[in-house]
Parts: structure tokens; C-alpha cells; sequence
RNA sequence: GUCUCCGUCGUCUAGAGGCCUAGGACACCGGGUUUUCAUCCCGGCAACACGGGUUCGAAUCCCGUCGGAGAUGCCA
């Protein structure tokens, strides 16, 4: 028997393979971790793949691959052996059948042979499941179990009493009341011998000693289903957690549940645009919970200390790339230099000649980057210089034209050649210098300098970094073919 | 259609009858610093869905309206 005595907190995430981790998933488990974790709990991974039809091979992999990028480690799962296995749905089909019979023989459930329902033609006035009476309902039990045996294609359903209303508590919610009337006699275990995870999910939350329910605001209409079952097992009830949905809006500013429609919504996409999981991580647990103060940026281990469930919140919330973004910018500055050149460089695509320079360029990158994917991008121009229109030169801040430009390379050009090695400093010196010299704004020769070598207006990097990157021999061509053309 | 839930700046939110001329953050706008841009600093714009109650007093409580979302699968 179970540890209903026991007062252990224990959450579960129970994702099924489909083959990528949807963010939502992501922060119903951060919050079922972080339950969990801020009362010294357990936080246990199970997979639901019930649904033969949706299996994805390798999706198992992406579930423990995300679950550890994101630092939530389950204390049990298929990986990880504990008192309650096996973790894996599929894997527990005989557990399942014998509680799904033994709901029969206590008269709460029923044999049902009536094979799929058709869908129904659209606009018509749909009759619900809850409102028409499947024969099957008021056979003979002792009949209808031999039918089963016999082989006969069936599914067990739940039989549910319409009358009255049910009550339950949640934990964010509050109380809600349906009328069971509205509730249908939902299939319990399917014709292939699979659960549903309408059963499933009660059956192995009460046989894991699950003391928190954790999941979507989509399963509150359903809860006093699953709390019929737990009555008829004589189980105790978990706390049930609902969390708010996670909306998403398309480009008509209409607003629904966050699919793929509304840009990158996995886990895996989001990093492969150059958000750090940290910064995801974040951001999401901040999606529908507050701490109740004005601290926005966490380390997981301070969220799981400071996580409350009493500061969830019950409005949807709409998933802001721009805060991700923002956030994400704010996680990059964090790193040290060392850790951004580390985990910048598989986006920076280097050209071979350039890459031994990569330290130096992480450098400039690091203070201006939000998203790592954006990096290729801003240092293009180091490998090639692009086209441009010699009108870049003007400038009305630093009073920059062609004309100046002319000048000021025709004056520098001798100086930077003389120079034994473009380090920014020499560089600066020169710059500086000639800015003295001239009775103008620094700004103006570094204008001309800085559109000669790179052919932008915009560059990580001053004229000083951009020529010790692409050494003397470069600098000094691009120098020159920009004078030429002036 | 029916049922359930939700409703504070554009977005994420604080607010649990007087502390609210409603606070913070992102975004946006403006200013300053700066070797461009960015970072950084300062400032600004901007909300209690609406209508009734209850109360000396309501963003906070009650009712209604409207709006939004979810559920209504041999998906989870």
C-alpha cells in the first residue's frame, strides 16, 4: 500500500515523447521542481506514452536532455531507479488493467463495446457524450466481463453518477464547483489495453505517493473525474496545483494557447536561437508566478527557496519574446568573458582566418549582445567588407563628409603604417592625436576610420579593436581602397 | 451550444477596504555619459473592462453585463 501517512512532498512531471519540449511543458515542471524542491520534497519524472500513435522515437532523450540543460533534476525516473518504478506508462499496463477491473467489480466502472464514435457533422446540435447513455452501462456485469474475456474488442469505462455537483479545492483556484451532470463516462483503458491518461495519471499518482498534482488550468474541468476514481479506489485526494495556460499572440493580435504558430516554443529552439537556458528558465518562472517583489533575475537555486504556491497566479499569461530577449541580454552580461566566448562560439561562424582571433572578438560581442544567434551577423563585415555608398561618410554629429573622410585617411593612413602593430591603444593614440590637432570632435575621425574598415555605421568594436581583429595588412588595404574610391 | 475559469499600463506583474494622486520590470519616447551603436545613468508615456450595489471609504467584497481563455477525444 501507498504512504498516505507519510508527509513527504512529492511532485511529478509527467511528459509524453512527442519528440520536443514545448515551453509550457517546461514550466510545469519548473514548478513542479521548484514545489517540490522548496519543501525538501522529491520531484519525480514519469513518461506518459500511452498514445502508441504519437510514439517519437529518441523523444525520451529529449525530455532528460532538456530536464538537465534546465537544471531541474528528478530524484526518480526510467534513469533513475526508485521505490516506485517502472516510470514508464507503457511499461505499467498490467497495473492498470488490474485497477481498471477492479473498478468494475466495485460497480465504478463498466465494460463498453460499442467501438469508436463517428465524429459528429459540424453545426449540427452536437449531443454530448454525457448526454446519451451507452447500452453498455446497464449490462450484466457478470456477462459483460465474460464478453471481455471471450476477446470481444472493448474498453472499460468510467460510470459516473449525473446527479449532484462535485466540489474540490485547488491550490491557485480556489474552490470550483461543476455539475456532474456535465460529466462524461470517460474511457478509462482503450481497446489496445492502454490506459487513458484521464486513469493513468490517477492510478500512478497515488501509487507514486504524488502529494502535489501539478499541471495545466486545462485538467481543472476534468479533476472531479479523477477525484470519483480516487473515491471509488478509497484514495486519498493530492493537492492539486492548476497553473494559469501560457497564451501566445499571432500576428492578427489575436490571442490563444502558445503554439508553434507563434514562433519558437521549445526548449530546444529557443536555445538554438542563442537564448541561455538560465535566461529561459527565468524568464518562464516568472510567466504566472511573482515573488512578491521587485527582484526579476534568479538563480534556480534562489527561485526554489523563495517558490510559493501562493504567489501563482490565475490569468493566462502571454509569452513576451521581448522580455526573453531583454532577460536573456541580461544573463549574457553575467557571464564572465571566458563563458561568453564559450558558448557565443558555436554561433559566431568564423571564417578560418579570423578564428584564432576569437577572444578578441568575444570581447567586443559580449556588452552588445542579447541573442546569441545575432552574432554572425554583426561580425560579418570582419571576414568582408560589405558594399556601401560613400554617403555613409557623412555624418552630422561628428560633421563628418567624404571630403573629411579624403583627409583625415590621406593624413592617418602614413601614421598607422609606421605603427609597428595595430593595438587599440596605438590606434586610439593616432586617432586622438589627430582630433587634437585639428580642433575637432573625436567622433569625426573615428567616423571616417571606422566606415573605411567596415563599411557600417554600427560595429561592436571601435576603429582600435576592429584593426588589431583583422591585423595590419587588412586594415591597411581597407584603409586605402576606401581612400581610393573617395 | 453547454460547462468551468479568468479580467490592474501594449506585455509580465505588485496590490488581499483606507499606506494607491495604483508600485516594479520589458517595450516605447526623451535627456546625460560614451570612440558610432550598445552598455550604464536619469526622466517620461501608459492600467484598476463596464454598470450597479455594500461601506464613512473599493482596484480590493457582492450582483449583473461585456470581453477573453480552457474543457467538452480510445490526445495528454
Amino acid at each position: 500500500m501507498c504512504c498516505s501517512s507519510e508527509k513527504r512532498v512529492r511532485t511529478r512531471f509527467a511528459p509524453s515523447p512527442t519528440g520536443f519540449m514545448h515551453v509550457g511543458n517546461l514550466r510545469t515542471a519548473l514548478y513542479a521542481y521548484l514545489l517540490a524542491k522548496s519543501r525538501h520534497g522529491d520531484f519525480v519524472l514519469r513518461i506518459e506514452d500511452t498514445d502508441q500513435a504519437r510514439y517519437v522515437e529518441g523523444a525520451v532523450q529529449v525530455i532528460y536532455d532538456t530536464l538537465a540543460r534546465a537544471g531541474l533534476r528528478h530524484d526518480e525516473g526510467p534513469d533513475r531507479p526508485g521505490a516506485y518504478g517502472p516510470y514508464v506508462q507503457s511499461e505499467r499496463r498490467e497495473i492498470y488493467k488490474k485497477y481498471a477491473e477492479e473498478l468494475v467489480r466495485k460497480g465504478a466502472a463498466y465494460y463498453c463495446f460499442c467501438g469508436k464514435h463517428e465524429a459528429e457533422p459540424e453545426g449540427e446540435e452536437s449531443v454530448s457524450d454525457a448526454a446519451c447513455v451507452c447500452p453498455c452501462r446497464s449490462m450484466d456485469p457478470a456477462a459483460a466481463a465474460e464478453m471481455a474475456s471471450s476477446g470481444r474488442p472493448h474498453v472499460i469505462r468510467q460510470k459516473i453518477d449525473r446527479s449532484g455537483v462535485s466540489v474540490f479545492t485547488d491550490a491557485v483556484f480556489g474552490e470550483i464547483t461543476i455539475e456532474n451532470k456535465v460529466l462524461d463516462d470517460q474511457i478509462l483503458l482503450k481497446s489496445d489495453g492502454m490506459p487513458t491518461y484521464n486513469f493513468a495519471n490517477v492510478v500512478d499518482d497515488h501509487l507514486m505517493c504524488i502529494s502535489h498534482v501539478v499541471r495545466g488550468s486545462e485538467y481543472l474541468s476534468s479533476t472531479p473525474k479523477y477525484n470519483l476514481l480516487y473515491r471509488a479506489f478509497g484514495w486519498e485526494i493530492p493537492v492539486y496545483v492548476h497553473l494559469p495556460l501560457i497564451m501566445g499572440r499571432n500576428a492578427d493580435g489575436e490571442i490563444s494557447k502558445l503554439s508553434k504558430r507563434h514562433g519558437s516554443v521549445s526548449f530546444e529552439n529557443l536555445l538554438a536561437e542563442g537564448y541561455l537556458p538560465e535566461a529561459v528558465v527565468n524568464y518562464i518562472a516568472l510567466l504566472g508566478w511573482s515573488p512578491k517583489s521587485d527582484q526579476e533575475l534568479f538563480r534556480l537555486e534562489e527561485l526554489a527557496e523563495k517558490f510559493d504556491v501562493s504567489g501563482l497566479n490565475k490569468s493566462p499569461a502571454v509569452f513576451d519574446y521581448g522580455k526573453l530577449r531583454w532577460m536573456n541580454s541580461e544573463y549574457i552580461k553575467m557571464l564572465s568573458p571566458e563563458a561568453f566566448a564559450e558558448v557565443a562560439r558555436p554561433f559566431a561562424a568564423l571564417p578560418e582566418k579570423l578564428s584564432s582571433a576569437w577572444p578578441k572578438i568575444a570581447a567586443i560581442l559580449h556588452q552588445r549582445t542579447e541573442l546569441l544567434s545575432e552574432i554572425p551577423g554583426k561580425i560579418a563585415f570582419l571576414a568582408e567588407v560589405p558594399a556601401f555608398e560613400n554617403d555613409l561618410f557623412f555624418n552630422k554629429k561628428s560633421k563628418c563628409s567624404p571630403e573629411t573622410a579624403r583627409e583625415i585617411l590621406t593624413e592617418l593612413i602614413p601614421r598607422f603604417e609606421a605603427l609597428e602593430a595595430l593595438t587599440p591603444e596605438a590606434v586610439g593614440g593616432i586617432i586622438s592625436a589627430y582630433a587634437e590637432s585639428h580642433g575637432v570632435k573625436l567622433g569625426q575621425p573615428m567616423w571616417a576610420v571606422r566606415i573605411a574598415l567596415s563599411g557600417l555605421p554600427v560595429t561592436p568594436g571601435g576603429p582600435g579593436e576592429i584593426m588589431d581583429i583583422i591585423g595590419k595588412d587588412e586594415s591597411l588595404k581597407r584603409l586605402k581602397a576606401a581612400l581610393e574610391r573617395l
